[in-house]
DNA sequence: TCTGGGGTCCTAGGACCC
DNA sequence: TCTGGGGTCCTAGGACCC
């Protein structure tokens, strides 16, 4: 498959030259709704998240970039946003003030996940039949190592069949960075959006990145942007020049990633995304509630929806949690690990319970369910009564053999390439992982 | 910024073990 | 009884991402 040429020298693969593509799609829930709806095109559009149709509550998922014009933004609260962009159903019936025209108002849409699935589904068919290999980050993101497709002197010509051949086979818009790196990659799609195409070439990477603010760096939030700021650094170029000692110091490990990134260096290669870690569901109320009643009916509700997801998905979990958030804005976590992994939404509803009890009296705005600590071996049915009977009897193998059965799926890199959420998992043939384990 | 939902990774202290 | 040092697991919180 590699019988490119080589460079000479170069003979660990971590040091090869790689082609990363990161694709990332053009505010994306709005485009999916732009496709079944075509009136929407062209017009200001909100997308909103707990946001039901007439409604103030909800938090904004996307905005169109003609909604942004009007200083809507993602994660900004609906009833900000409909201050800022007026609803334009709620001109046309006459119920706003007469003195706004109809340019200022735009049109809101509540979140609908099913139909944004189906259309990045299409979009992952082709990224894959572009690519060896993909990572999908999240619905609307994927890096791609290219390496093996095209080289660096043609790699902007196929980055621009990859964006052209969505827009037309799809119909949503994206944009893609080129780079030797993810983290370059990342930035570079975000350089030149919507509907970019930005390659940044091996010898460039440093120029490239050195005018850039810290905070667009990949894993630059608010606090680390301003603590870098009160460290005197305010671009990527003054972070890749800075003596790096201090940024460990103040940052521990991620100052030293930091270090890196600002410099363009990056070790990670492009892998499949591994199992999930955790599952959660959340909810908020409209209002802060303190009637115990009402929460625990909310705890129940998100403890079945938790414990259904994971059955669903064929993963047993061995840590549940609760997150309670009290006024102002406290988020508060607890959690309980069990002896052994379960399916079990009895005592997920029951541990929910038990650890949100110390937060019963409080007001509370938000409440969470989790399970964590997932395994994806094939589900048998656990449930805890179930472990305790058999964790005496399998204790003893779990010493001799506990490590050559489906277990290790855990222990090793991410390198499987088994499809994601598949139960047969659990199947891989004995006489590989004995192989494995003599080498 | 007055706050939606689903995730990941890191840190730090304590328990516990050898 | 007090004391070392290393490792792992658990829990809570925080920053960040989309």
């Amino acid at each position: 498959m590699s019988d490119g040429p080589r460079l000479p020298g170069v003979e660990g693969e971590d040091e090869e030259d790689r082609i990363v593509c990161h694709v990332d799609a053009d505010c994306f829930y709005a485009s999916c709704e732009r496709l079944r709806e075509p009136a929407l095109r062209g017009e200001p559009l909100v997308v909103g998240m707990g946001y039901e149709e007439g409604e103030t509550i909800g938090a904004v998922a996307t905005a169109s970039y003609e909604a942004r014009e009007f200083g809507v933004e993602s994660a900004q609260a609906i009833s900000t946003a409909l201050e800022r962009l007026p609803r334009r159903a709620a001109f046309e019936s006459g119920a706003l003030e007469d003195d706004l025209e109809r340019e200022e108002t735009g049109y809101y849409r509540p979140v609908d996940m099913d139909y944004y699935e189906s259309v990045a589904a299409d979009v992952r068919e082709i990224l894959h039949d572009c690519a060896d290999v993909v990572r999908e980050v999240s619905i609307d993101e994927a890096y791609l190592d290219v390496t093996e497709r095209t080289a660096w002197g043609v790699a902007d010509g196929f980055a621009r069949h990859i964006r052209d051949r969505i827009r037309r086979d799809v119909g949503v818009t994206v944009s893609v960075g080129v780079a030797p790196t993810m983290s370059t990659a990342k930035i570079a799609s975000d350089f030149d959006k919507p509907d970019g195409l930005t390659v940044v070439e091996p010898g460039d990477i440093r120029d490239f990145l050195a005018p850039l603010e810290v905070d667009l760096l990949h894993g630059v939030g608010p606090v680390t942007a301003r603590e870098l700021r009160e460290m005197g650094l305010e671009t990527a170029g003054e972070v890749a020049a800075a003596d790096p000692e201090p940024l460990v110091e103040r940052f521990g490990e991620r100052g030293r990633e930091l270090y890196d990134r600002a410099r363009g260096e990056d070790g990670r290669r492009v892998e499949p995304k591994g199992d999930p870690k955790s599952f959660s569901r959340e909810s908020a109320f409209a209002d802060p509630v303190e009637a115990p009643a009402p929460k625990y009916d909310l705890i129940e509700t998100l403890a079945a929806a938790v414990a259904d997801r994971a059955r669903r998905e064929g993963a047993l979990y061995r840590t549940i949690g609760v997150k309670a958030v009290t006024p102002p804005y406290d988020v508060n976590t607890r959690e309980r690990s069990l002896p052994g992994p379960i399916d079990d939404p009895e005592l997920v509803d029951r541990i929910a319970r038990d650890l949100f009890a110390e937060f019963e009296v409080e007001p509370v705005r938000k409440l969470g369910v989790r399970v964590a600590n997932l395994e994806f071996a094939a589900a048998d049915q656990a449930s805890l009564e179930s472990w305790e009977r058999d964790a005496a009897a399998s204790e003893s193998e779990a010493e001799v053999d506990g490590d050559s059965t489906a277990e290790d799926t855990d222990a090793g890199p991410e390198s499987e390439s088994e499809p994601a959420s598949n139960p047969t998992r659990g199947t891989r043939a004995a006489g590989q992982s004995s192989l494995a384990d003599f080498s």
